[in-house]
DNA sequence: GTCTATATGGGGATAGAC
DNA sequence: GTCTATCCCCATATAGAC
């Protein structure tokens, strides 16, 4: 009756090596010495390296959509809500600084395996995006809201490979700030916020 | 006396497939049928993987200085030298819609794989730093010129990684036209760009 | 300089005992 | 469900002929 004890430490473990090390790096022995079982009976739960993959990145949509509830639930104003998605690069600060944004790092992977998962890893980004818009829609920017969504996460993004790279707090700390004095000028339609003809968006 | 020659062309390959493919993945026989030698003959050239992917590091950094010399004489006024630097997104979008940024993505899988030549690969995002910062200096932003070309730099990664996770046009071309309205607001000192107490930056 | 042949290890995957 | 034993391929790396 530890089979599905044993499954869910296999995805737990698949989850943070494949984070840590990267996708293709992460070898079975790895994963299996990670949660002290053989590599035969790793085989007993999953036939398939993309198996499993599959099911680290289930599991990294259903602890997305758990931390969006969370968050709605600690922050009823959508203005605090916007802040706690920010604070996600300080508060997992370390884990980024030496390996990145998981959910982007796992997408570029991906597209550059040709992996066949790559839009499911995709979609992880999409339940941020979807969030950050429903957001920014409840702020009175409901027109442009996708656009306002997609410019965060790429924010979020940047300062990310960014900090991987130089390893330095000032600059996480610098680009944070801006971040939100940026979202501050979105909601209340300040001058900092311009509207192109075509594309709708803030600066 | 095809020596020489042939070394270039493995190098050019190797770039190209850790690009594209990233280096993990990428292994000697495909980098020695990609430029027709045999495995054997690979390694009278290069004596280990790591060697060669120095080699790929030190050629990407030589290419790097060759572009921004290029950018240099043919845009004397600064202010297209920036744009020059924008638009390095969509004249490879190709590209970057299937394999990401060579630079951020190389710079993070190496720091997932711990490897000692990550910080190589992170001097190529040093030299697109310091050009920039040199032309927000000659725009009269001398001050905090290391910030905004940071900024500037941070962007473009964003917009990379969510060009290769959404392969959206509209998004890329938005997100470009954004940026260089952030640009003219900083170098022009409007309202749009403010100043933090401690960190000094634009939005 | 370039080749073929080969040594050696690691990684994905299977068979079958317990 | 978990293990050991094993197969097979691929990858790094070397030896030596041409």
């Amino acid at each position: 009756m530890r089979g599905p004890q044993t499954r869910r430490e296999i995805v737990g473990a698949a989850d943070r090596l494949f984070y840590e090390a990267g996708f293709a790096h992460t070898s079975f022995a790895d994963i299996a010495s990670s949660v002290h079982i053989s590599r035969g009976n790793f085989y007993y739960h999953f036939k398939s390296k993309d198996e499993i993959l599959r099911a680290v990145i289930a599991h990294r949509q259903d602890s997305t959509r758990a931390l969006l509830a969370a968050w709605d639930h600690a922050h009823p104003a959508a203005r605090d809500r916007l802040s706690a998605f920010v604070r996600i690069l300080s508060d997992n600060g370390e884990q980024i600084m030496l390996h990145g944004c998981p959910v982007g790092s796992l997408a570029t992977e991906l597209a550059k395996l040709m992996h066949e998962s790559r839009e499911d890893a995709v979609a992880v980004f999409s339940l941020f995006r979807d969030w950050l818009a429903s957001q920014f829609s409840a702020l009175g920017r409901a027109e442009d809201a996708e656009a306002l969504a997609l410019h965060l996460l790429m924010r979020s993004q940047g300062v990310a490979t960014l900090f991987t790279a130089y390893r330095d707090k000032a600059l996480l700390a610098r680009e944070m700030a801006a971040m939100e004095r940026w979202i501050d000028g979105a909601v209340s339609g300040e001058p900092s916020c311009q509207i192109g003809e075509d594309n709708r968006t803030c600066i």
